[in-house]
DNA sequence: AAGTGAAGCAACCGCCGAACC
DNA sequence: GGGTTCGGCGGTTGCTTCACT
């Protein structure tokens, strides 16, 4: 024979918030007889409670040594690294964190640092950057609004995102030439249509304030920085992949290695030129509103769309083949 | 001021490995 | 050794508060 049942079901057990009296009950109990049987204390404590539920009371609200109140920054930084490494166990994270039990370590997920990933840009489960078209939506109106880029980015210290996810404005910058890719299919081929989700001004007016904004922060440390350098240098390689597959369709394209261009269309459907310059690690929009684009660095390229669903391809990097593109896209 | 939807969070539910008989 | 329960954990619910119209 096992053990006995935990709570008698032929008991009415109350359920539901515990008021001020059952705590000093429960608290009572446990300074004078210390921790011992759950499933013994409610009825030596007084309580009409199923054990499970002192346990619970216990461990997240009665304790002396929890800490109540607002994460602060140290905590959430641990707590995003952590989760990164362990992901949903929830306990082993609370473990690195006195004071905090894992209940609230996974309201304060659910609630709060799980959406200031996905508004960086950061995938809650895998912690890498975002690359899902929805993103690529929202990204599209955060680059083409720079107002409210603002807010965003002082809700979530800019400067801790990189540092937790170095790679993050390369990723931007990276889907910056996909939202390129995108428009140039789009005006190329009448027939073809955008993903349904994807906003009809996808790849028009690249303002890239935003990453200019980033890169001119004061509170962006050295080690940062020279991540980011890294990141733009990974965007360089992406772009010049891009004209390289380009060039191999006898495209006239810029493959400069320290001043990367590429061209756009503005809201005007002008062409407009955008620059990344790796050496200061830093994105401008050049020249803009031209009837034609000359320049430096840059001459205008006229793709096939074979040549850039291979770019999405290479791109993208998700395992979403040339001809997956092209069944999804056309 | 009232209605409505969103956000926050305490508490419950159900599963699973460990412990017990 | 096997059946049963406990304790702990992660997922989910639903109540309360807040913000907005």
């Amino acid at each position: 024979m096992g053990r006995s049942p935990c709570c008698d079901d032929n008991i009415e057990l109350k359920k539901g918030p515990w008021t001020q009296e059952e705590d000093e009950k429960l608290v009572s109990y446990i300074k004078k007889h210390g921790l011992g049987s759950w499933r013994a204390l409610p009825k030596a404590a007084g309580l009409n409670r199923c054990g499970k539920s002192c346990r619970l009371r216990w461990t997240n609200y009665l304790r002396p040594d929890i800490k109540r109140g607002h994460f602060n920054e140290q905590e959430e930084d641990m707590i995003i690294k952590l989760h990164s490494v362990l992901g949903n166990k929830w306990s082993r994270i609370a473990a690195h964190l006195p004071g905090r039990t894992d209940n609230e370590i996974k309201n304060y997920w659910n609630t709060h640092l799980r959406k200031k990933l996905l508004q960086m840009g950061i995938d809650p489960v895998t912690h890498k950057p975002r690359t899902d078209l929805n993103f690529l939506a929202n990204l599209s109106q955060i680059l083409t609004n720079p107002p409210n880029l603002g807010p965003l980015m002082n809700s979530w210290d800019i400067n801790n995102a990189l540092r937790l996810q170095p790679n993050v404005a390369a990723e931007v910058a990276k889907l910056h030439v996909l939202q390129n890719i995108f428009q140039i299919l789009s005006t190329n081929n009448s027939s073809s249509s955008l993903p349904t989700n994807m906003p009809l001004n996808m790849g028009l007016n690249p303002n890239l304030n935003g990453l200019s904004n980033i890169n001119s922060t004061n509170n962006i440390d050295n080690g940062v920085f020279s991540s980011s350098s890294q990141g733009f240098c990974q965007v360089q390689n992406y772009t010049q992949e891009l004209y390289q597959s380009l060039d191999n369709n006898n495209n006239n394209c810029d493959k400069s290695l320290s001043n990367i261009s590429y061209e756009t269309l503005d809201e005007n459907r002008l062409p407009s030129l955008v620059t990344i310059s790796p050496e200061a690690s830093t994105v401008n929009q050049v020249e803009s509103n031209t009837n034609s684009i000359s320049g430096g660095s840059s001459t205008m390229f006229n793709p096939t769309t074979d040549d850039l669903f291979d770019s999405l391809e290479m791109l993208v990097d998700d395992g979403t083949t040339h001809d997956l593109w092209k069944q999804f896209l056309n």
